[in-house]
DNA sequence: CACTTTTTTGCGGGGCACGCAAGTTTTTCG
DNA sequence: CGAAAAACTTGCGTGCCCCGCAAAAAAGTG
């Protein structure tokens, strides 16, 4: 077997680490126990051995460290589509690492399932989780720009973004319904991809150009 | 002078939604003028004469109340969806509903923007500002589903979803860029009519099965 | 004008997030 | 090695937020 683990990182950093996993641990497994609202910040930190103080030295609050995981999938993401061949069709290659990244995620299980599902009642939560996904959309840009050389990054915004959407979508289909994800994910994918024509009905669609100036904005968005 | 405004909605009701709408539009204007973090629920109840509590009876937070501009518009969005003829294609429709809901809003204003790109560093509000999003994607998605046919609801809401989507980016580029919102937001509708060609650079996809298992975790999504 | 229904308000409680200034490690270096 | 430096933890105190509750005020009803 492998002799000592070469410590690259300072005793101090993995330390942190480490203590930053645990606290979004426990945090997780508190809240689906109970729900969010019966966890106090004091839990989690006495559940890990620190003290309430310390926890908010890692997190702002709860909801963000309950939502830590999903922001956590950035890393996994960007090394998944880095890995996809070169001449790889662009939309192939996303879906392939995005399917990549959720295959290697925990089995369903009943009870689990059904304990998202009332999270995700919990608003608290849905704010943080949608600003997770917004973490990763932005990592995913990036990582769409640098796989695509650089063009049009307006572009690899809206691509990350509504790939995004599809996995939320799923995922949301997914804990209502107990249907397997995957699938569902795959099924998503291609339907951007074509410009979801199951929905529009074929392939009519005129890429005309129209250069309409009208009026803009105001209000916040 | 115009005889008597038949109050379709009791007064009580008129005094309600206004209450609201005063509100919401106090802690917009204030926290645009100082930053969320220097407005206390107390300045904004003030603002409009009620009491705090009140104000909690009508949000329960401050970002709440900020972001309930953009909740509010999911009614226009409906209207204008169902509005379009019937036999348009459905792009077409969302794409042209999407624009008509977006002109009607006001002047952009320099330094509101400058405001705006400052808030929207808040994470405070970005969590409650998808949140927003999310609950006008909602209507998006059924007003869709109606205007289909109620087919596929799962396609119903990727549509809506990846239309937020859209908006979002053209929104954000708006404030970042000053470009104008409406040809963006046109152009990536557009694109996603088409599947983002421009971007993965034509149509030759070819599907490539990879199957890799590979452990399990445990995690929120 | 009494009577009902709805809304507002004050009060009090439980928590949360964070600045600050000690304590405690870990790291660095002579 | 051992002491100074840097980084992390902790307790404490503060200001604010959200909400339940019950009394007071306002709006609707006949």
């Amino acid at each position: 077997m492998a002799p000592d683990e070469p410590p690259k990182l300072t005793l101090r950093e993995r330390k942190k680490r480490e203590a930053r996993r645990a606290l979004a641990q426990a945090a997780l497994r508190l809240t689906l126990e109970r729900g969010l609202e019966n966890v106090r910040v004091e839990d989690i930190a006495t559940e890990v051995g620190v003290s309430p103080r310390t926890f908010n030295n890692y997190f702002s609050s709860k909801e963000q460290a309950v939502c830590s995981v999903v922001v956590d999938r950035h890393e996994g993401m960007r090394e998944a589509l880095l890995a996809r061949p070169e001449g790889e069709p662009l939309w192939e290659s996303v879906k392939q690492a995005v399917i990549h990244q959720y295959s290697r995620e925990g089995e369903p299980d009943r009870a689990y399932v059904a304990r998202i599902r009332e999270l995700m009642g919990q608003l608290m939560l849905r704010g943080e989780f949608l600003n997770a996904h917004a973490a990763v959309e932005r990592v995913l840009a990036e990582t769409i720009a640098k796989r695509v050389g650089g063009v049009d990054h307006l572009l690899c915004r809206l691509m990350a973004s509504s790939v995004e959407s599809a996995v939320r979508v799923a995922f949301v289909n997914w804990f209502m319904t107990d249907e397997p994800l995957l699938p569902t994910l795959e099924r998503l994918l291609d339907e951007l991809a074509a410009g979801m024509p199951t929905l529009t009905g074929g392939t009519d669609r005129k890429p005309e150009p129209n250069t309409t100036t009208t009026p803009l904005g105001e209000s916040l968005c």
